[in-house]
DNA sequence: TATGGAGTTTACAGTAACTGGAAGGTCAAG
DNA sequence: CTTGACCTTCCAGTTACTGTAAACTCCATA
């Protein structure tokens, strides 16, 4: 199979299939006998397997790990939850943080007239000198 | 006023302070008769609306946008107003993103019992084929 | 058989927003 | 005069790709 069709089927653009190959995140592919990447069935697996941990969040290097403890039948699953429950916790920090920025930002929106007038509480704000505190 | 301080009044590192200037985000810097960066109080002033601006999410170019406004005295706070809420939709978006992950992969750790056996149910549902929509 | 188009190859550059590090100049204190 | 703290520039590295270019390879049709 050639890397056009594993694309299709793994859900991962050809150029990021090449792209994880160059990293070391996946082994070289075999070739053809004219230079082209020829894929098996169990390559398409693997793929499957990184577009489902990239989609979940999981950077490459994690992705990486959860890779190694996949082929490894003697893994002990706390490990794979211990990884997936430190992400989820990242996630957490992050939504947090978002989720804040997304709150101060509202409440200046809301004393913003948004009118023809120049007067805006928005770039006020940005312009005071001591906001690191909300009072 | 030299570039340590006015880091330590703005709240940027002075990398990043020079880094702004490199891009164009900010006007270039005098200089004192041995090459040295000179400040003034307005620029301390600009630094810190960046500094609010960037802590508050928005990118390096919807931070040029802004300061123009804020540099135009004929600005309608309607333009700003609508930048802003832009940057909350994305926000938005962003943060329901998260939240459909973490909750994904919350249920996954849910169900994998965490022990010394290599069973995991999360390692299971990374190989399975068909995980684009939950049934 | 020639040609065209789709798919493939490599290599290099660019993205966002910095951060780290090296090599060297400047300045005030001791 | 020598530290040590700051300052300068320049280059590389980070994350995870994506875009582009030039050059094959393959298959089907004219």
């Amino acid at each position: 199979m050639k890397i056009g069709q594993v694309a299709t089927k793994s859900g991962l653009p050809a150029k990021t299939i090449r792209y994880y190959e160059s990293i070391g995140l996946i082994d070289p592919a075999g070739r053809t006998s004219a230079g082209y990447r020829a894929y098996e069935e169990k390559d398409i697996q693997t793929l499957r397997f990184i577009q489902r941990a990239r989609s979940l969040g999981f950077s490459i290097s994690e992705v990486s790990a959860l890779l190694t403890l996949w082929n490894d039948r003697n893994r002990a699953s706390a490990q794979v939850k211990e990884l997936a429950r430190r992400h989820v916790e990242e996630m957490d920090r992050k939504i947090t943080e978002l989720q804040s920025m997304k709150d101060t930002l509202s409440e200046l929106i809301d004393k913003c007239q948004g009118d023809h007038r120049p007067d805006c509480p928005i770039l006020n704000d940005f312009a005071r000198l001591n906001n690191k505190a909300k009072k």
